[in-house]
DNA sequence: CGGATGACCGACCGATCTGGTCGGGAGACG
DNA sequence: CGTCTCCCGACCAGATCGGTCGGTCATCCG
């Protein structure tokens, strides 16, 4: 098996699997076509179904490559100390995925944020993984929080995906990072009040 | 002409148009199906033609209605004068509105978001009236502002929609609210620089 | 009471689109 | 030359599309 020969069909199955990843986050999987993700990434309908064997098998794929990404994500900030350093790395950690695959990102915020509002696919699972290396959790009272984060966060990603405008990305990239902290962090001036962000073990 | 009649039948079509606007900002019009919005509205699909002859119909009903609302919006804060209160009275007007009529304001949003990402249709001038309210001219700089407010505006309609939990919606409104007006204001730590927020005449 | 009206539905129409298959062309490799 | 991989156009059967039709209710008028 040939090793560079390999490594490259990967990498272009993973563009591949980044754009059908915005699709199905916006439109659900359902109402993504096959159609749908070929022209996204300009292939046609039989190029696609060469590579994937099938619309599911496709979707499975995507699946299974939102979890690696979310994984690499959570181990990253996994072994620092709770805290305030800790809120940092994971913001900047998720907000750099978000910028490098947003619609990987715009998948796993899908289920949480209910972007798509048809409750097609039961993903919602790796999403509350992902949130929870904010110490989130989404059954206590801190889901206003999350309604901040996941926000500022779904704008990134999808404003990545809309102007693909190189120059601007790092200007983004400093703006949510300040958003998602401040909706993370203690009470502000006509913000929210100065309990403690819940981080758990 | 009935006037309590023809009053309790546009009260039954401003329900109607609300939830199709939601679905038409999700979707976006070719991927939305009548049989969708007869579904959200609880009606057979023959019932929803019998409102609006045609799916183009409903659709420019739904565009009329948002335009009402986002002009509503507008009046509401055009005569005070410019400067942080305004800013103030602006953001909780909209996210009043937001609150209110939740898929209304989806699609006021969509276009300038890109949600739907296929630039499906010819909306985007509306949008941007109603984000001149802010002072936020797009084609500035202050686009990354737009950023902050348009993804917790946008979380905010979101979350309205899905789960219609009447309690939590004033702790929302108090989260977004300070979020947006975070997002508006002049520089903050670890924020935006302290360049004044640009308020055109 | 009969009759008219409007809201609404189930069944159905032709047209389009769906996921998926098949045969073959283009180019690289040997 | 043959073979292999990658990819495409054409095509299939079935589902879905927007829209129409005849008809059933409940309500209101006289």
């Amino acid at each position: 098996m040939g090793d560079v020969l390999s490594a490259f069909r990967r990498q272009v199955d993973e563009g591949i699997l980044d754009r059908a990843a915005a699709l199905f986050a916006r439109r659900g999987f359902t109402k993504t076509s096959v159609q749908d993700v070929a022209d996204a990434v300009g292939l046609s309908k039989a190029g696609l179904l060469h590579h994937f064997p099938s619309k599911d098998a496709l979707y499975e794929a995507v699946l299974a490559h939102a979890e690696d990404v979310g994984e690499r994500v959570l181990r990253q900030v996994a072994d620092q100390p709770l805290g305030r350093d800790r809120d940092r790395a994971a913001v900047e950690a998720l907000v750099d995925v978000a910028l490098a695959h947003p619609g990987i990102v715009a998948l796993m915020l899908a289920p949480a944020s209910q972007l798509g509002g048809d409750a097609d696919e039961p993903r919602a699972a790796q999403s509350e993984a992902a949130l929870h290396a904010f110490g989130v959790t989404p059954d206590q009272a801190d889901q206003e929080r999350l309604v901040r984060v996941i926000g500022a966060l779904a704008a990134l990603a999808v404003l990545t995906l809309a102007a693909h405008s190189e120059g601007k990305t790092t200007v983004w990239r400093r703006h949510v990072v300040a958003t998602c902290l401040d909706a993370l962090g203690p009470g502000r001036p006509g913000s929210v009040p100065p309990e403690h962000p819940s981080v758990e073990a």
